[in-house]
DNA sequence: CCTTGGGCCGGTATCGGTTCCAGACGGGAT
DNA sequence: ATCCCGTCTGGAACCGATACCGGCCCAAGG
């Protein structure tokens, strides 16, 4: 390289001078700099990556946006993993059998040093091309039982009985839960928190159904709900974006307050649970802690080898105006 | 390579037949796919990148996702661009003097083949380095006086024609702007056409107040707005996303009624605005189309060496339940 | 029959770096 | 003075592909 020609050095001295950590006197160092300074020279992550192996590029693999929680999802994780110098690289692929195994081939191709899946699940002999070469893999939002792959999620089940816990303890005896997709743990392990905390209380459930995490399944969920004369007083919803369906319909469809008629509580505490439209009530998934435990876990294994693990963060229940205390008849 | 032993030819042999449009026989194809196919092989993009100058990878930088507009945009470019065998690394970058040339700058160290900026504005040594390193750049949703660049937006200046003259049209008089960030083309030109339209109706604005883009900024706005006696009938605001703060001020903090006491208008028409919480009458930005449009400029720019082009897409007026037909006393 | 030209092939240089290795140098201990 | 060891250095191999070039072969044309 001229670089190596104008500071009057070997290219290997050039190489060492940006390789944080390798030897190179006081004098090289100097004389490299200011040569590369001078030609506007910088290392060429390509030519590096191709060497080393490592891309400092991670892949995301997501679903859909429109549920908030992602962008803010991806907005923490891209700006945190910059910080770091890393970059992400997006791939979207629907929830289907099809397109997830493709989108990873590719992922696999660009020799991505790690994989983030928000939302998305994965077949068993992908992940096992990913173990095998060495790629470490981080479910965002979603568990899976194979080991082997790190997931970060809230503690759904947990939720799931806050939820519930709160609506018993404000007096509400016919709680219907429209769940989750029950395809995904999220969905699977907040609907189970539900029914345990209502069973241990003596109740039954007034009815469960899958909302898919369709805002258009939630509605039509809403209106079967509503449809005879024995009606719920509440309904846990199995994320906030269902939720706003819900609130939405029981509303402008069927004319019933929220939360004077029916209470509903939500999951995630997105942004707009927050404004005044809506101000609902909301187990909070804890973003940007699961995100940091996203990077930490990535890094770690990237760097150190060091094994899977499944973190769970528990969230707070965000009392807001969309539950009102009933007394029993 | 071992997939070049395995089947008996050559390395360059192998290169071919993996390069469309190169000339291989058919008997050497079919040994090459077959021993591919045995040794599980794909070409590594990294190696190729690096030989060809192109690693089918756009640099996409953007500053918030908080909005929904963007979001929306990342998932159809990125839909777009992997179906057509390119990926986006996402930067996250504030619309800051300092941060955005260093994001700029780990984008061409990376060698991506061509950039989107989303809602960014670039500073003009910035785009002349892209020049130089023959990077074709596009603004999404940005314009810019700097020649050079390509920019895709919609029609903002007839937009905000629109949005005045609907207003005029349905007998409001008294009608304020809480207008886009005035550093930014997308908020002077909605501005512009909103008070031209009304220049020629022979009315003046009620007021103009900058958001910012911002929800707090909006709100803040909208209390001014109605602080004293003397207060608008109808508010054009910069883009839904403030549009809703607007709204939600109007409504929980000042008891307002829209439509019944003022009309309010947005732009964007983002998922939200068409749910019955807001059911807000907008300026649709045909994002799909704006989508399609940077992809094409993007891709011809990268293949043929096109010149840059300046797109400015239309969008109608959606006509929902925020504005109402006034009878001026 | 000889030439010409197009299609296909393999060898080799190359892209821009990193890594390994052998060796030069200098300083402190013996 | 000798030895040893740690620090620093340049040369050369290499990472995994593509681009270029010269040569081979065979069919068509003169």
């Amino acid at each position: 390289m001229d670089v190596a020609r104008l500071a009057g050095v070997s290219q290997s001295a050039v190489s060492r001078v940006f390789t944080p950590g390798a030897s190179a006197s006081k004098t090289t160092v100097e004389k490299v700099r200011a040569a590369a300074e001078q030609l506007g020279y910088r290392p060429d992550p390509l030519a590096r990556a191709m060497i080393t192996g490592r891309t400092r590029i991670i892949g995301l693999v997501v679903a859909y946006l429109e549920n908030q929680f992602y962008p803010m999802a991806i907005e923490l994780l891209s700006r945190s993993l910059q910080e770091k110098g890393y970059h992400v690289l997006v791939f979207m692929a629907e929830n289907s059998t099809e397109k997830v195994p493709q989108v990873m081939q590719e992922l696999l191709d660009y020799q991505v040093d790690g994989i983030v899946t928000a939302s998305v699940a994965m077949t068993n002999d992908l992940t096992a091309r990913c173990r095998a070469e060495g790629i470490p893999v981080v479910m965002f939002n979603r568990g899976q039982d194979d080991a082997g792959l790190s997931e970060v999620t809230s503690d759904n089940l947990a939720g799931g009985r806050k939820a519930a816990q709160h609506l018993l303890d404000t007096g509400h005896r016919r709680i219907a839960h429209i769940m989750g997709w029950q395809g995904s743990s999220t969905g699977r392990d907040r609907a189970q928190g539900f029914r345990e905390a209502l069973g241990e209380a003596g109740q039954e459930p007034f009815a469960m159904i899958d909302g898919m995490y369709s805002r258009d399944e939630a509605a039509r969920a809403t209106g079967s709900l509503f449809a005879g004369s024995d009606r719920p007083d509440a309904i846990f919803v199995g994320n906030d974006h269902m939720a706003f369906a819900v609130m939405d319909t029981l509303r402008f469809d069927l004319g019933l307050s929220v939360p004077g008629d029916v209470s509903v509580i939500g999951y995630d505490d997105v942004p707009l649970a927050s404004w005044p439209s809506y101000n609902l009530t909301t187990i909070r998934q804890p973003v940007r802690r699961m995100v940091e435990a996203t990077v930490d876990i990535l890094l770690n294994q990237i760097e150190g080898e060091t094994a899977p693990s499944r973190i769970r963060i528990d969230g707070p229940l965000i009392e807001r105006g969309s539950v009102k205390r009933r007394t029993t008849p």
